[in-house]
DNA sequence: CAACTTTCGGAAACGGTTGTCATTATAGTC
DNA sequence: GACTATAATGACAACCGTTTCCGAAAGTTG
């Protein structure tokens, strides 16, 4: 008995290090941030295995992924709903934008042309107040 | 007196040859493809002058860029109009959506959350009528 | 605790892209 | 048609986030 519903297969020191971490706080980051914030809060987690986790919480759909132009990728605890993001491309605080509106244009877009089994990828990146306070001054 | 006009700087075969290429068809095709092609038929390019030439091009709105979800960048020479993209994963062809109402709905979001200066990326992925029917049978 | 299975994690591989820099081509000017 | 300043080329190496390898370590079961 025990453990589940959750995902993840076994329930390991590193595994909870890094769910926990997610919790935490609701800006977007990326792999090797996390490691580090891991790693400077004195728990001993490889690389690799943050990699892994994030890779199974993403499938999941615990996390949600977005991809920086630069190609990396960010991670999120988000709610539940489907929804889109609105970062900030320089602190990445994050927005979420329910936007069942999106998915139904989408739909109707495809069956038009004939494609199906549509997947569509809408983010939006922008300067939050705060940031543009700073550079302004 | 002579050239420009085109966003490129000197006029030279190579550059000749991959904006050639890319009128040539309406598929999105990555800067590899592009250099196999370009060999194929005995043109003598590099694949850094491929690339080069495609950073251009896309810089100055000459070409639209995708990214798949594994990372590897589709240019494509489009018709003018702002408009977003529908793409087949299996064959790369693609429809133009004219979309302006995805405009005004980001910068409307936005506004509401303080956001400025706000770019949004939205491309559809799909199985075009022709692909759906080759794996259907 | 022993036996078995999953996970860990350092190091190496990967893959698309970008940087380096000596060589070559281009486009004005004589 | 030279001549020359300068931009472009391209083979090769570096980059960088991510994935794969595989022996070691830790979790789970009975
Ligand atoms: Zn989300
Ligand atoms: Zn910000
Ligand atoms: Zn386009
Ligand atoms: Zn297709």
């Amino acid at each position: 008995m025990a453990e589940e519903a959750h995902g993840l297969g076994r329930h390991t020191r590193q595994r909870q290090q890094v769910t926990a971490l997610l919790e935490e706080t609701d800006e977007f980051r990326s792999a090797q941030r996390l490691h580090e914030m891991l790693r400077a809060r004195g728990v001993p987690v490889g690389l690799t295995t943050v990699y892994r986790t994030l890779q199974i919480l993403a499938e999941t759909g615990e996390v949600d992924v977005i991809r920086l132009p630069s190609g990396e990728h960010l991670y999120r605890r988000c709610s539940a709903g489907r929804h889109h993001h609105l970062v900030c491309r320089h602190c990445a605080r994050t927005v979420e934008i329910p936007g069942p509106g999106v998915d139904q244009w989408a739909g109707r877009i495809a069956l038009q042309h004939g494609y199906v089994d549509i997947a569509q990828t809408l983010e939006l990146f922008g300067t939050c107040a705060d940031c543009a306070a700073q550079s302004g001054t």
